[in-house]
DNA sequence: ACATCATTCAAGCGTATGATTGAAGCATAG
DNA sequence: CTATGCTTCAATCATACGCTTGAATGATGT
């Protein structure tokens, strides 16, 4: 440590970097971005083993970028602070600016069609006031019922179809998932636009929505 | 749908981050940031053998963190743009907010001491404009030569003491490098102050001093 | 104190990554 | 057109990482 303080800071730097770069630990912080969990709920969502998942989440908080807290006999996962869904922002963008391949596999979700440019949150909120669109949350139910955007309606992908029915022609559609790693959202557009039916993305998801201090409320 | 586009968009993003999991390309981003090099100018800088330079050199362009364009013989590479430098801004903020051991590590730096707070960059421009401070350039003499603040005098952390001697003992002493991975001007800040000059750090270096669209001069 | 449950630790295995060496491209100079 | 020198590719080894399995820890409740 001493022969090589340089090394050692960069050392630091790049733990933090290094817990970033699993896919399986990518897919856990997009599941704390949606509210603390305990590590089963996680492992069940990310579809780790209980074990696997107990250790990427050490290599998080070895990192800071996730902490936890004792509640009984669960321990209960959150993300550190806002900074950490900075970083996964970034590195977002970043990814998305400069990877052709990023570009490909989101088209590939949309069925080869140009997806149309996602809606602005505060657009949405504009629209919201006035009534004239239709809220889609496209996750889990339980998701869903433990925060959404105020008279949003929750579909699966599986449950798509069903909900569908219940919408007029000429409905204006938003759909909503977790946020800018999750690709339900542009799944559901890809099908709903096949549909014949208006449908657009939000930019964002909803821990994105909730950052910006916009209303959310629990289960209807 | 593919067997998993989630899996493959995470695999993305995380590929990004993996390019930054490793201190010597970090060493090689941080060069960059200073302005673009040559292969075997990064390789002598960083330390690393040219060959494992190149290799490095090639995950970050994979990962589009940095371009390269064919000048002659010779490779030169550059950062992507500005995002690339704002994502390591940020992994370093996330790092030092979070990590107890980075704050030992630069605690080391100064020799046990704490370190005053740094200079902001508006300040050093405003007390530069009125004469009232000393700018110490504490790089390499190649790096000095091919840009420093204004009014700067280059001294390496070897050559410090000889620069010392022509500055009053009353002289206000700001001292900058390459940037916030660098760690030369900890250590000159905490050697001046041990000789009971009155040294600071700027924030930041001179890649963020040049970001900010302040003045820049070559070779006096 | 003991039983119980959620979580973590520990060991083993396969795979991927980083560093080194030596050989193969590729653009300019002569 | 060939020669030179910078850069990259290829092969190798050592090491680290991710995942699985099975046992240990730690807090809770009877």
């Amino acid at each position: 440590m001493s022969i090589s303080p340089k090394i050692a800071l960069l050392e630091e730097y790049a733990l933090v970097a290094r817990a970033l770069s699993a896919p399986a630990r990518l897919s856990i912080l997009e599941q704390l971005a949606q509210g603390e969990r305990g590590v089963e709920a996680l492992a069940d969502k990310t579809g780790l083993t209980l074990a696997n998942c107990s250790q990427h989440l050490q290599q998080l908080r070895r990192a800071a970028l996730v902490t936890s807290r004792r509640e009984g006999k669960a321990v209960i996962y959150r993300l550190t602070d806002a900074k950490t869904l900075d970083l996964m922002d970034l590195l977002r963008i970043v990814a998305e600016r400069n990877l052709a391949q990023v570009e490909r596999i989101l088209r590939g979700l949309s069925g080869g069609e140009e997806a149309p440019d996602p809606v602005s949150r505060a657009d949405l909120a504009a629209r919201l006031a006035e009534g004239s669109v239709t809220v889609l949350d496209i996750r889990p139910a339980d998701e869903f019922a433990a925060g959404h955007i105020p008279g949003a309606l929750n579909a699966t992908l599986a449950d798509l179809e069903q909900v569908l029915i219940m919408l007029p022609n000429d409905a204006e559609i938003v759909a909503y998932c977790r946020g800018p790693y999750c690709v339900y959202a542009h799944q559901a557009v890809a099908a709903l636009r096949k549909r014949g039916l208006n449908a657009r993305r939000l930019d964002g998801g909803l821990p994105e929505w909730r950052k910006d201090g916009r209303p959310v409320v629990t289960a209807p």
